[in-house]
DNA sequence: GGGACTAATGCTCAGTTTGAGTATTAGTTG
DNA sequence: CAACTAATACTCAAACTGAGCATTAGTCCC
């Protein structure tokens, strides 16, 4: 559209909220092209990028946000495909995405949110390890990243990367994760991106990829988002603005699992959870779950502090 | 220059390197206008991000990055004071800053690093607690911002950003604490960007700043680099890129003190570094201390894997 | 060549924190 | 009221931490 090529900056918010099953995702778009919410940045109106982002994230889905944090910023040409009902970006011009996450709190189940919200794990399937779902997801991966990884540097990466051969499964890792399956090619955006860039959309072979693709580099903000709220839950108490005011430490343990994708050891979980004096009991009792009534809890004040840090994961045994 | 307005999207890289004394910084600019080394992302020349990064540090002050990492973009009107001689935005221009931190491996005392290198603390004083030196900054700093902490919010914010009153003090909280003093326009570039948006160049009655301001928002970027990296010294091997390939333990330690700005205890320092496999001893010995020669170390190669842990940091008593 | 000096290493000890379980308890439901 | 289901208590050994005291291997100086 210009003669000079200008550089648009788009914000895409990776929105979190926790639902009864797990974390919840909203998603705009529509079928076939899901994406993050998603904005151009504008150089004049926006006085700041959070500013920007929670300016239309509320308008595009009536939904607004409560703790907000950048992750990144993208600038990778041939990553990015540009949204076309966004009508504001040409082929001439680049995209340099800058992502944020956003937590909201969670809602009694049965309220209703703004919005169009999905499972966070329909995109990352493997990521799930709470169950045997997400080992299947990485059984189905296995064959084409043992093909993929031809040189034992490649072997190292990926048994780095999904805790193969004895390293452990890091949970946060999850964008090395998805770049890894990017570059071998194990998720449809690479072969999207691909495309794109050799100028054939060539009917490759119908091949059935693992986990869905969103729009642009949206999965690869989410990645980021995913990761880095995994790895800061261990260190400072961010869980409390995913949960709700008041939960029991089973509640509160089913949310943290849920993040994670990790089973928990439950009475370790909680000693630390008392120790560490984030939470205190307000006096009242929950008793909707069938067995012995449950203490309510709240996020203490010191959990506010600055220094506050997270929670520790014990891990359950396999 | 051009009638719509742009958005410019300028590098910052903070370039740390660790010599004898502790850890310097690569500067670039004139005397009274020093700044991080600088450029403008070009949409069509550079590829990504961190290509551009290398290239122009390398192009601008002869020095070859190592380690870079991302760090934050900033985006806030009215932060931001173009650089003059970069020549390539004018005032309608949006400019928006992605900060990167890139770490150099130590250079042997004497041996010449291209680029003109500074200890970080000259910008921040205050940050440097293994003498007296910081404390003494902090002394300073207090009556000023005991009179602007007019209401009992103010007064716990310093309280937790300084660990005044029983609360501990953090020392990835760089950010928090430069912030604070911005707010409390007890840093020189408060005193500038408000001149700027008032329109008024008064000859403000000319206060004594403790530590020395950088151009534009780079000591923010700066304070972004010192918290992350002090952050993620405890999580992540990143103390070895810093390091010389060789080390005693002691050199080691003095590394990790110069970059955190506190006193380890020494004993549990080695211990848990030991412990923890990051380091493994080559048979070699050091000699030139005049004590009794230190046995010389390296990284091991668990050390490089994905899932690394981080250095504890057993804190001196006072 | 021995004593003073200086770092680097070694070791100890008690108090905490973790990993893994086993044992109770307080409601709900048939 | 017995069976069932969660929540909560308690236990125990192993590993980790905070604080020190103790020992060693060089250099420097008479």
């Amino acid at each position: 559209m210009n003669a000079t090529p200008r550089v648009i900056i788009g914000l895409s918010a990776v929105v979190v909220a926790a639902s009864g099953k797990g974390p919840e995702l909203l998603l705009s778009g529509s079928p076939g092209a899901i994406g993050l919410p998603f904005g151009s940045f504008d150089p004049i109106g926006h006085r700041t990028f959070e500013l920007a982002v929670r300016d239309f994230v509320t308008s595009q889905t009536g939904f607004a946000l409560g703790y907000v944090e950048q992750l990144y910023t993208f600038g990778d040409k041939g990553r990015e495909a540009p949204v076309a009902d966004m009508g504001q970006s040409s082929d001439a011009d680049r995209v340099v995405s800058v992502g944020y996450i956003a937590l909201a709190s969670s809602i009694v189940e049965g309220q209703r949110r703004a919005g169009v919200w999905a499972d966070w794990y329909r995109f990352f399937p493997w990521e799930d390890r709470r169950s045997t779902g997400g080992m299947r997801a990485l059984e189905l991966l296995m064959p084409d990243l043992n093909a993929w990884a031809t040189t034992t540097e490649r072997q190292s990466r990926v048994a780095m990367a999904f805790g193969l051969h004895g390293q452990s499964w890091q949970e946060s890792q999850v964008l090395d994760r998805f770049e890894l399956l990017y570059e071998a090619g194990l998720v449809q955006e690479a072969q999207r991106d691909r495309a794109k860039s050799h100028g054939s959309v060539a009917p490759e072979l119908e091949r059935a990829y693992v986990g869905e693709p969103l729009v642009s580099d949206h999965r690869r903000i989410l990645a980021t988002a995913m990761g880095r709220l995994r790895a800061k839950i261990r260190y400072r108490p961010i869980i409390f603005d995913l949960a709700p005011v008041r939960f029991t430490l089973s509640e509160l343990q089913d949310l943290v699992e849920a993040v994670c994708g990790v089973k928990l050891h439950k009475q370790n979980f909680r000693r630390t959870l008392e120790r560490s004096g984030l939470v205190e009991s307000t006096g009242a009792m929950h008793a909707e779950t069938g067995g012995r009534p449950a203490m309510l809890f709240t996020r203490s004040s010191t959990s506010r502090q600055a220094g506050a840090s997270g929670l520790s994961l014990p891990l359950a045994k396999r």
